[in-house]
DNA sequence: TGCGATTCGTCAAAAGTTTGACAGATATCG
DNA sequence: CGATATCTGTCAAACTTTTGACGAATCGCA
């Protein structure tokens, strides 16, 4: 599993599924070989900076050729983990969490959502695609039973912290923030933020003020 | 409308959503100060990061109280354009793209969405919320009638940057990506890039190479 | 009023990230 | 088979971001 010649920096890392998704996209089309101006060019970056991305792992280029499309893809799979199947619970069956349990994008990539949390008490039993809404009570028993190592944090901002603490305590490693509000958990397990209001926040600002 | 000192760096910009929304639950308990530690600490980052990046704007703290909490919300507001009312479409209803049209927050927050759009003819007509998934060729029209600037693109990969295209030709002047690919605008066109997979596939990547 | 405790604003050092430059490797073509 | 063009890998410089340090402002209290 390990393939890297030391840890991988952050802001390299957030450009990993970006190569990945263009690479596959390559090897759906049976194209062998990519360069790293191609690479540099589709996904808005320079050349320096995806040979130097590339640098911290254990995958060589050919000069004059690039590099070899499936090897790379195979190597950013293992280095993202999207080469294992991950169970995955989401807390809060609103309009998103219910949008997400159906998502079935998140299947194809190996990210399996077994079982869908709320603590509305009228939702419990709701169908959600194969799923139904579960109380939260029954969060540990499914955490444990089917090794969930992810949770998915739908829920408003007020419970957004709470919700992140019963996770972690069921066991999960890592969180995915959808509420506005930071969550703190203990820094053995990882927490990333895809916060869609705050994109747009970032995004009205972009608007208003022009860069230049 | 214009309160900056001079530009603001891209990493400030990223956080002042996280000060925006910890600084409204606190007008939300009347509570009229806070400092740059408490921030910090709420907020996972040092009470230094928070002092420099205030610097950026036209707001002063007062030595032994802080930051005033409102004046400091409306200035975050203002700068984000959180007090602006935004007009946006979301192309693509799928679950994803349905989910947002739906999401009650974006319309609490000024972002009203205007109109859904898909290539799909079989769900033209469909009702979501109050609106109607509505065939590609009346967004041009969309964009144009209620003044759209920004857009949201919640549509598969392969699509994502024909409908981007679509969306710039309307008009827009900012694109919300929820696709797993790069896309490509003018550069008087702000991108900001929301990927749900991306992040799991971070979060993967974090699990299993936990940092140290 | 003066003293100690906070907390801000700012600066400069440290850490992290991106870019440009170039040597060396490899393919292609005459 | 050598000349030429292309492309990698690496290094160091340029740029950005974060952090720590410290003087100055403000408050509460004796």
């Amino acid at each position: 599993m390990q393939s890297l010649k030391k840890t991988i920096p952050p802001s390299v890392v957030k450009r990993l599924p970006k190569y990945l998704a263009y690479v596959q996209s390559l090897c759906a089309e049976d194209i062998e070989w990519v360069s790293s101006n191609e690479l540099a060019e589709q996904l808005g970056l320079t050349s320096s900076t995806v040979r130097q991305d590339f640098s911290y792992f254990d995958f060589s280029g050919i000069s004059k050729r690039g590099y070899e499309a499936q090897g790379l893809r195979s190597m950013l799979e293992s280095i993202l983990g999207a080469d294992t199947d991950w169970k995955i619970v989401v807390v809060g069956a609103g309009n998103l969490g219910r949008a997400l349990a159906l998502h079935e994008e998140f299947a194809r990539r190996g990210f399996h959502i077994v079982g869908i949390f709320d603590t509305d008490p009228d939702k419990h039993g709701m169908p959600i695609g194969e799923l139904e809404v579960q109380p939260m009570d029954q969060l540990d028993a499914t955490v444990k039973r089917y090794d969930v190592t992810m949770g998915i944090v739908a829920v408003p901002a007020v419970a957004a912290q709470s919700v992140a603490d019963l996770l972690v305590g069921a066991g999960v490693k890592g969180l995915l923030n959808m509420a506005l509000t930071h969550v703190v958990a203990p820094d053995t397990v990882s927490v990333i933020d895809s916060r869609i209001v705050a994109s747009l926040l970032e995004l009205s600002h972009s608007v208003s003020f022009p860069r230049k």
